[in-house]
RNA sequence: GUGAGCGUAGCUCAGUUGGUUAGAGUCCCGGAUUGUGAUUCCGGUUGUCGUGGGUUCGAGUCCCAUCGCUCACCCCA
């Protein structure tokens, strides 16, 4: 055993189980990214590790210390992507779909970070990323914030939270950059440890400090809001209203900075308190300079990515453990002659739109049966030497033992009218709910 | 990168101040019923006590090292 190999550290095998739910969160983001006209895009897991400098920053975390880079066979430096943005854009400038028009776009995939895993944050961890292109105007920072709502609602959460910023103009916040600094070398001898050493890298993220002792300094830092150019300041109040006007609740937190060095005005992010000390399931931002900070022309640009690691969390944390796909029946065979027209006898069946199992490795009836309830069957169909004999099968319905034998020529029908009715029950019983 | 906690059966865990042959539940297999599951009863298999070294007459238990996992910090989805 001990000699077994084992996964990657910060590297999950999802099994069955937890896919069901995983699989749950990405119908429901499907069917809201479609209600938005979103359309999907896949892209490459691995990208030139310049690309990555470029748009997220190479004084960031994520960059100087979190990435998985190695250079191939060919001495080219390649990485992991560590977020979805970066690889969108620079397709979208690659492929010239942004030039000049709206584009609406998602993806989903693993996206990697060399990190100290912890509850909620893997080294392979997976996102649905969703970037719009072309609108610079508010209400498409809205419009983003609705999916989000939308899907929260189509997963049956509550109790997220809502925190927005605004970042303003690049140039803008540079400025600002530059008044942070100036002031907080004024209060050099007070600075704890993290804030020195984020003040030349990230003098934002001080703000954004836990410690007690520095709420003082933070609390006589200037302003940010104070330093948002009026565009940016316009910009901000509308979605303001955008959210009001839609009954979104809202917290503004001018502490809300970010990791990545490329958004610009709005950013958001949604949290709970129920995940640990990782509580971000969801977060973007615009971010109108980066295409042409890629090399393409000037194209206004938001989005936002959700965790589906946390999401699926959540999920499981309010219960509700939905059963995955089972089959409408599993088949017993006993004898050598039944285990020869089985599987011919379970084609017919699938021809017929049925999911069916079948059993096996053989076993005797009383194993089989075992195996016919564990497989989450509602029936199991008996095929044994007498079925055989006069071309009939035994039904048995595993949940209430009732049991009846019919023509196997009749079969098909019993089956889907059996599943019809089930699928009219669960109907019913989810207008009930409502 | 830093800190803390934990590694005993496939899984969840118990194991007293160091003391004989390391236990329970679950899972799996068989039987009660040679063609009736899930429930019940009876029986059975589960092991490098993470790994290596040390202390001791004796180590799952104490010490050291090492690996792994978990949580938290930093940061982020």
């Amino acid at each position: 055993m001990s000699k077994a190999i084992q996964a990657v550290r910060g590297m999950n095998d999802l099994l069955p189980e937890v896919v069901e739910r995983w699989q749950r969160i990405e119908a429901g983001a499907r069917d809201v990214l479609h209600a938005y006209g979103y359309r999907e895009i896949r892209l490459p897991i691995l990208e030139k590790s310049e690309l990555f400098a470029r748009s997220i920053g190479s004084q960031t975390d994520i960059v100087e210390k979190e990435m998985y880079s190695f250079e191939d066979r060919h001495g080219e430096n390649l990485t992991l992507r560590p977020e979805g943005t970066a690889g969108c854009v620079r397709a979208g400038i690659e492929n010239g779909f942004l030039h000049n028009q709206i584009q609406r776009l998602w993806y989903a995939g693993p996206m990697f970070r060399h990190e100290r895993p912890q509850k909620g944050r893997y080294r392979q961890f997976h996102q649905i990323g969703v970037e719009a292109f072309g609108i610079e105007s508010a209400d498409l920072d809205a419009e983003l914030i609705f999916m989000c709502v939308r899907l929260w609602r189509a997963l049956g959460f509550d109790g997220l939270t809502l925190q927005l910023n605004s970042l303003g103009t690049l140039e803008c916040r540079a400025a600002y950059r530059r008044e942070l600094v100036h002031y907080l070398e004024t209060q050099r001898g007070k600075l704890d440890e993290d804030s020195l050493r984020r003040l030349d890298r990230n003098p934002l993220r001080i703000l954004d400090s836990k410690n007690p002792a520095m709420q003082e300094i933070i609390a006589a830092a200037p302003d940010l809001f104070e330093h948002l150019d009026d565009a940016s300041r316009a910009h901000f109040e509308r979605l303001g209203d955008y959210l009001r006007q839609a009954g979104v609740a809202f917290t503004v937190n001018p502490r809300l900075v970010r990791g990545l060095d490329y958004y610009t005005r709005t950013v958001f992010e949604w949290t709970t308190d129920r995940l640990g000390a990782q509580s971000a399931v969801g977060a973007g931002g615009r971010y109108d300079g980066l295409v042409e900070q890629l090399g393409g022309r000037p194209t206004p640009a938001a989005g936002f990515a959700i965790g589906l690691e946390r999401l699926a969390e959540l999920l499981a944390l309010q219960g509700g453990s939905h059963q995955g796909v089972r089959p409408h029946g599993y088949l017993v065979l006993l004898g050598e002659e039944a285990e020869r027209q089985g599987l011919s006898l379970a084609e017919r069946l699938r021809d017929a739109g049925l999911r069916i199992e079948c059993n096996g490795g053989g076993g005797g009836l009383k194993t089989q049966l075992k195996r016919a309830d564990r497989s989450g069957a509602r029936h199991a169909l008996l095929l044994g030497e007498d079925e055989v004999r006069n071309a009939s099968i035994t039904i048995k319905d595993l949940r209430d033992g009732a049991q009846r034998s019919i023509a196997q020529n009749e079969l098909i029908d019993f089956l889907l009218g059996s599943n019809l009715k089930n699928k009219e029950d669960k109907a019913t019983a989810d207008e009930r709910r409502r």
